[in-house]
DNA sequence: ATAGGAACTGTAATCGATTACATGGAGGTG
DNA sequence: CACCTCCATGTAATCGATTACAGTTCCTAT
């Protein structure tokens, strides 16, 4: 691998020229941009991007850092980041922290470190006080997942609102017994609950504790012991709302086993609309987000710090929509 | 964020000193140790990782590029990959190429400039030519899906013979009308049909053209899509095999539609243990592949050929299972 | 007592780029 | 012709670390 010193030597110039030249610096003649542009390519040479950071003290350079791999809704939102990326010309690296402490730490260093120019973090297992400091000093940006109170931008939609609209469908459909699977982990899946609590207090329904089954795992396993529990319950609901789409069909998949055609005797409501509700049978009723958009808003709220780091962090919600499919009654 | 220089003003000692310190150079008096530790602590010093690569010219950093975030066989992939990498001190960066030949080499390059030590590659849209080229400059492996003739160290499964062996167990229940569902521009789905092709001639049956649907996609749209041309067939096929979990889903989505109960009428048989194989009713028989092993073993490779880029590299087949769920008939 | 070596520390070169500043020559103007 | 400007290019400083080499001190063995 050549360096830009052995190219300068071959096309008999400084090395100041031939970084002129590969930077687009107008103040080069044409025949020596022409001798050094024939040389580069002749040599294969390609700037180190090493030597190329330290001086620049950048790296052109963004980390996604999520929660988990397997995530068919996040990998919507990172196309989004991407394909907003592309056009600040920034690379995008994703990393999974799967919930560890120490691994997402890891990566935040990178921060510090100068090994990224920013982040854009989904969910965190640091504290509000922690991600307020980080965000005050570095580029970092929480995107559908964030801290309560943390002074950090951040964008996703208005979960409580969605899981408001979510319980009035099932509602409006004549179900009054509707229990919910949740996370009291997870900020979006609390902002979820009480949006849930919030639409039947207004429908008057009494909000009974043994209807909200927790779950610290959004995996189809757990939405099957979820419905087990709540199917065994001395007056089993007639509707089960969960906050993913797994556990939403795990639920459904429990009931079927059960003889339960999900949508008929007991209506069921996932929340992210990925592809496994649509393809289990029946097809799952769930609330959609706009994923591209969130990843896209989530990279222009990050170039915002990065750009300007004085003006104060925001918060940006987008509009979700109902997907009314068969595992819930409606017309 | 305080330089090596300031820390090393502050302790009152030199660079090198605090240099020393920080990598446990022996060299150093406890005294100046515990000193520079402490100024190190009090202003919150960190490495500039950027100087540090430059003169280091590693970065201690590999990159996973694969095709899709969306694939779940593939995070458990990773998953392997960042447990191996874990005890080599590495850190592991993820990136799609969307089968963009452009953004995929765009990623390549962070070879050539030095952005991270190595590339574990999950298909290419490269030809075995440029690939065998890449390869012998830098490491880089493949994982899982590689491309024919390729002289690039590589682990997965046997694909010909786990198709094979799938093809036999839908034999060995009965059926005798086997069709597939597969992806002549993939090298993996080609062995799989190939294997598939090996099967029902060793069973002595014919293997009729129109039995074999092509599709460029592992959605359960183009599954669903397949299935239909299929029964439409004057002589419907009674079993389907698919390359894909999300493939079979789709066909069993689409025999649903048609009333076939898959499993009774027609089997259906798909390939990589995802979790919707598991969550659809009814289940999908899979063929199983050995996941984090995958991975652990493409990081191993990756460290050879970074210790030893002059060995040749080698490809490492792994066991893979059959996995027998109610979508086909077995005792 | 002195040479030899070990232990500790500092000076300065180095990694590969970018870029501020200096320089020299060409061309224009009064 | 003298002077100024502008363009093209080179020289050298710089980014923040690591590390080869050199120097100093002090201990030990003869």
């Amino acid at each position: 691998m050549p360096t830009i010193k052995e190219v300068a030597k071959a096309a008999q110039v400084s090395v100041a020229t031939v970084s002129r030249v590969l930077n687009q610096d107008k103040n080069v003649s044409p025949q020596t941009r022409q001798k050094v542009l024939e040389v580069v390519r002749q040599v294969g040479y390609t700037p180190n991007m090493l030597g190329r950071n330290l001086r620049r003290k950048n790296t052109e350079r963004i980390l996604v850092l999520i929660p988990s791999l397997s995530n068919q809704f996040l990998s919507g939102v990172i196309r989004g980041v991407e394909s907003a990326a592309k056009q600040k010309e920034l690379q995008v690296m994703i990393s999974a922290a799967h919930n560890d402490r120490e691994a997402e730490q890891g990566y935040l260093e990178m921060l510090y470190n100068r090994s990224v120019d920013g982040i854009i973090l989904v969910g965190s297992t640091l504290d509000q006080e922690e991600l307020s400091q980080l965000a005050g000093q570095y580029p970092l940006v929480m995107c559908s997942e964030w801290v309560e109170g943390a002074n950090v931008s951040a964008v996703g939609i208005d979960n409580e609102q969605a899981a408001f609209d979510a319980v009035n469908a099932l509602l409006a459909s004549g179900r009054k017994k509707i229990a919910m699977v949740s996370n009291e982990e997870v900020y979006s899946a609390r902002l979820r609950t009480q949006g849930y609590r919030r639409a039947l207090e207004q429908a008057g329904l009494p909000h009974k504790r043994e209807y909200e089954v927790e779950h610290y795992e959004y995996t189809y396993r757990a939405g099957m012991r979820a419905c087990r529990m709540l199917m065994a319950l001395p007056e089993p609901p007639d509707a089960i709302f969960a906050v993913s789409d797994e556990l939403a069909a795990g639920v459904c998949k429990a009931l079927i086993e059960q003889g339960i055609i999900p949508g008929r005797e007991v209506d069921v409501f996932g929340f992210d609309n990925t592809t496994m509700s649509k393809v289990v049978t029946p097809s799952i009723s769930t609330v959609s987000q706009p994923r591209k958009r969130i990843g896209g808003t989530a990279l222009e709220l990050l170039w915002e710090r990065m750009e300007h780091p004085e003006e104060k962090p925001r918060l940006v919600l987008l509009p979700h929509e109902l997907v009314l499919r068969d595992s819930s009654q409606h017309r």
